[in-house]
DNA sequence: GTCTATAGGGTGATAGAC
DNA sequence: GTCTATCACCCTATAGAC
C-alpha cells in the first residue's frame, strides 16, 4: 500500500476520534488502531501528536473550502447561504452526538499552546470570511456584512453546542429554519 | 483550619483550572498545589477526580442561580435580562482568554461518560430555563418563550466561542449590544 | 520503509505512618 | 484527620531489528 494512503488514513481516523472524544482523551494508540496501522509507524508520518493535530486541522480546512466551493457554484449569494445551512442539516446526527468538530477543536485547543490555538481559530475564520463575502455580495457594507456574518456563525455554533448538550435534533432543526427565514428576508 | 474550608478551596481551585486548561489537561497535582493542599489529601475529600468534577459543576450551578436571584430582585423581566447581559459584559476578560466556563465544561464533558455529560448539560439548562421564564413573564406563549430563550442562549454561547477564538473583546461588546437592543424592542 | 519492543515521564489512586 | 511515599498504569516517543 502506498505510504501516502496510510498517512491519509491516520488523519481521517484522528479527525473522527478527535471529534468524538476530544484531542486530549484520544491516544495515538487509538488512532493507529482505527487506521489499522502499527503504533510505532505513526511516528514515521508525524513527528509528534501535535503535528498530527495540525494535519487534522488542515484537513478540516480543506473540507470547509470544498463545501464553500460547491456552494459558490450557485448564482445567488442567498442561495449559497441556504445551501450551507442545508449541508449542516444533513449532518444532524453528528451534531446531536458529538457537536461541531470545528467548534470542539477550537474550544479545546484554545486552552493549549498558541500555535494550535491559532490554527484552530483559522478554521472558524475561513467559515466566517466566506459568510461575510456572501453578505457583501448581497449589497451590505463591509462593517454590516461583518456583523451579520458574526451573528450568523455565533448562532450556528451556539446551536450546535445546545443540540449536542441536550441531544436535541428538533432544537437544531428549528434554529436552522429560523436562520433560513432570516436569510430569505434580506 | 476547618476541613470544610479545604474542600471549598479545592473546588474553587479546580473551577479555575478547569476553565483555564480544560478538565483533561488539569491534574489533581495542579489542583492540590493551587489550593495549597497536599496531593494525597485530595482523596480524603473526593473519592475520584470524577467526583471532584461533579462538585465543580454543582458550584457553577450555584453561581448561576445566585446571579439569577440577584436579577430577580429587579421588577421588570426586561430589566432582568439586561442585568444578566450586563453581568456577562463585566466578565469580558475571562471570555476573551478562556471562553465561557459552562460552555467549555459542557463541550468537553459531552465527550466523556454519560453521568458527567448530563450534569454539565444541567448547567446550560438552568441558564436556559430562567431566560425562558423571563420571556413568559413578558407575555410570550410557552413555545415562543422557549424559542426565544434558545435563540438568545445560542447566540451568547456562540459569541463566547468566537470571542475566545479570536481574542476579540470588541466582538463580544458588539454582540452584547445587539442582544440588548433586541430585548429592549420586545 | 516497516514494525516490535521498550524506554521515560507523568497521572490517578492507595497504603500506612503520625 | 493529615500527610508522605509510592504503586500500578498509561501515554508519548524512540531505538533498533528486519
Amino acid at each position: 500500500m502506498p505510504t501516502a494512503l496510510k498517512r491519509d488514513r491516520l488523519i481521517e481516523a484522528a479527525k473522527t476520534l478527535f471529534a468524538q472524544h476530544g484531542v486530549a482523551r484520544t491516544t495515538l494508540a487509538d488512532i493507529a488502531q482505527a487506521a489499522e496501522v502499527p503504533l510505532g509507524n505513526v511516528y514515521y508520518h508525524f513527528r509528534t501528536k501535535e503535528s498530527l493535530v495540525e494535519a487534522v486541522i488542515q484537513a478540516h480546512r480543506h473540507d470547509i473550502q470544498t463545501l464553500q466551493a460547491q456552494c459558490d457554484r450557485l448564482p445567488d449569494p442567498r442561495q449559497r447561504l441556504l445551501a450551507l445551512l442545508a449541508a449542516e442539516r444533513e449532518a444532524e446526527p453528528m451534531f446531536v452526538r458529538f457537536g461541531c468538530p470545528y467548534g470542539s477543536l477550537s474550544q479545546e485547543l484554545n486552552k493549549e499552546d498558541q500555535l494550535l490555538s491559532d490554527a484552530a481559530a483559522g478554521l472558524l475564520q475561513v467559515y466566517l470570511d466566506w459568510v461575510q463575502t456572501q453578505f457583501r455580495l448581497l449589497g451590505k457594507s463591509v462593517p454590516e456584512a461583518e456583523e451579520r456574518a458574526i451573528e450568523l456563525v455565533a448562532s450556528l455554533q451556539g446551536t450546535f453546542l445546545l443540540t449536542n448538550c441536550f441531544r436535541a435534533p428538533t432544537l437544531l432543526a428549528r434554529q436552522l429554519e429560523r436562520l433560513e427565514e432570516q436569510i430569505c428576508s434580506l
